[in-house]
RNA sequence: CGGGGCGUGGCGCAGCCCGGUAGCGCGCCUGCUUUGGGAGCAGGAGGUCGCCGGUUCGAAUCCGGCCGCCCCGACCA
């Protein structure tokens, strides 16, 4: 299995998910295994993926208030120590700076898990009035949290993210602006990745260390387990009672402000592989692909090089001036084949052939990555309706992702009363990735199905996710008292 | 942290049981011929066999300890 005919491709995803994940990262460059525990190099390709997300959500984040801003990655200690829950969460992976300028440290530093607790004590310093409120901020950056097992891009133990930090004058703004982050979080999860997520609230047992209320978006990948792509919480008072940000309010009266945190990071890359990967390899949507169309000029003699060099910078130039993404591969040395097949495993959008036969007919063979059922992988078109009509090809391929991987997350949803902890095991078991049931709200009931399901509450789903008929009885038996919804979770 | 697997040129592996000249494929370099789905031939470079210690005339191989990586589980907004 080790030989040439292994080396064709990469392990099934129905054989074996996780090998097929490793493989896929790996063999498309997004990153590679570090000199660093459960610390990974993220690559150009995965890189320029990041910056793309990047630039998408910054802008989402200016257009509904927010500014950047950013903080120490160094946190003293007894900053993490004041909020109990927070400190009982995050505990357990935090890596400790003991020793500094050749000295022990006075006071250890801890290196930021997430910042809320040095944003906030900064918070309390810039807030006297309600005039002061609300504080919008961003900060992109990265964070360490030690976990135990890591996997490329989904469980790091460094990994680079954006956490938003708000304050509000009110509980009911400060909400909001927690459901508004969560809009944003999943309108770019569908518009930019093509990874329709579910959302809602988290139960109790899975909120954030620290929140009076979690929301999340989590999205359903290719094996049926979902991943928590997104997450934004109404912190409540929590932290303002600890670091002391209060304000004087209209009234003239001294108040904590409400805050909010959320967060997404570089496992949203995970996220994209496991939505729309395929055996050849990984699918990148085309409005995050850092190169959307390759063009690959095929030619023998170095005149006919020659030729199809000067269509490819043609086309080259025509799409850039459309505002594609584009790029020529003119490496001699690598036959058309093997450029084919690198630029699959890395999910480019579209590539483009452009050989003797074509420069002749003044044509070039357009290629998608992926293909509707009945479509053609190959095209011939025209030198120039090719090149006008790509943005529009583009645009339709990345709707087409979005429409599967909505199909797929439906086609992994069961709804409807389950009414036993059994009968939940056996739909997990026969292949249901999300499952819809009642829940009394009883924490021992999440606890008896995670004992014999190993699944969990994703979510509270939000209004828009709840099943037409509420389900009545909740699996752990009686009455339900809200509609949840399960899964086997990254 | 429990269980399993694995550390041998850049990558993937064989050799280890049974101690004795370190091997294969891919990749890399040079040359020539090639280029429409992973090119061919010829020549070449590259390894203190994870680390430390022990046994032995002699250790990739046997013994002890340590370190690291991957997978499953536990843990993990």
């Amino acid at each position: 299995m080790t030989g040439p005919a292994r080396r064709k491709g990469l392990t099934p995803r129905s054989e074996d998910f996780s090998a097929w994940y490793n493989e896929a990262v790996q063999q498309a460059e997004l990153a590679d295994y570090s000199p660093v525990r459960g610390s990974m190099v993220i690559r150009p390709w995965g890189y320029g993926i990041w910056e793309n997300m990047q630039r998408a959500l910054d802008d989402m984040f200016k257009a509904t208030g927010h500014s950047n801003a950013y903080f120490p990655l160094l946190i003293p200690m007894s900053f993490i120590e004041r909020e109990k829950e927070h400190v009982e969460g995050f505990k357990p992976e935090l890596a400790v700076v003991t020793h500094a300028g050749g000295k022990d440290l006075e006071e250890p530093y801890v290196i930021r898990p997430t910042s809320e607790t040095i944003i906030y004590s900064m918070y309390a310093k810039w807030v006297q009035s309600y005039r002061d409120l609300p504080i919008l901020l961003n900060q992109w950056a990265n964070v360490m949290r030690w976990e135990l097992r890591t996997r490329l891009f989904l469980r790091t133990a460094e990994f680079l993210w954006q956490e938003g930090h708000t304050a509000h004058a009110t509980e009911a703004e400060a909400d909001e602006e927690a459901l508004r982050m969560l809009g944003v979080y999943r309108s770019f999860m569908e518009d930019w990745m093509g990874m329709p997520p579910l959302t809602g609230a988290k139960s109790e047992s899975e909120k954030f260390a620290g929140a009076v209320r979690s929301y999340a978006c989590e999205a359903l990948m290719q094996d049926g387990r979902a991943l928590q792509a997104g997450t934004s919480h109404m912190l409540g008072q929590n932290f303002a009672r600890q670091f002391g940000l209060t304000f004087q309010s209209e009234q003239g009266r001294e108040e904590y402000a409400w805050n909010t945190s959320w967060g997404v990071s570089t496992r949203l890359v995970g996220g994209l592989v496991m939505t729309h990967g395929d055996d050849v390899g990984v699918v990148v949507p085309p409005r995050l692909a850092p190169t959307q169309v390759i063009v690959v000029p095929i030619g023998r003699s170095d005149e006919q090089w020659a030729a199809v060099r000067e269509a490819a910078e043609r086309v080259v130039g025509g799409l850039g001036d459309a505002g594609v993404r584009v790029e020529a591969d003119t490496r001699r040395h690598l036959s058309p084949g093997a450029k084919f097949f690198e630029w699959e495993r890395k999910g480019v959008p579209v590539r483009v052939e452009i050989g003797p036969r074509d420069v002749a007919r003044g044509e070039v063979v357009v290629v998608r990555r992926v293909t509707a059922p009945g479509e053609e992988r190959k095209e011939g078109v025209g030198e120039g309706r090719a090149v006008a009509g790509m943005p529009a090809r583009l645009e339709a391929l990345q709707g087409r992702l979005l429409e599967a991987a909505r199909a797929r997350r439906e086609a992994g949803t069961h709804r409807g009363e389950v009414s036993s902890i059994e009968e939940l095991g056996a739909l997990l078991d026969g292949g249901a990735g999300f499952v819809h049931s009642g829940w009394s709200g009883d924490p021992a009931v999440e606890e008896r199905v995670k004992e014999a399901t190993r699944a969990t509450i994703r979510v509270i789903p939000g209004e828009e996710f709840r099943s037409a008929a509420a389900p009545e009885r909740c699996v752990g038996g009686g009455k339900a008292r809200m509609e949840v919804v399960w899964a086997r979770a990254y």
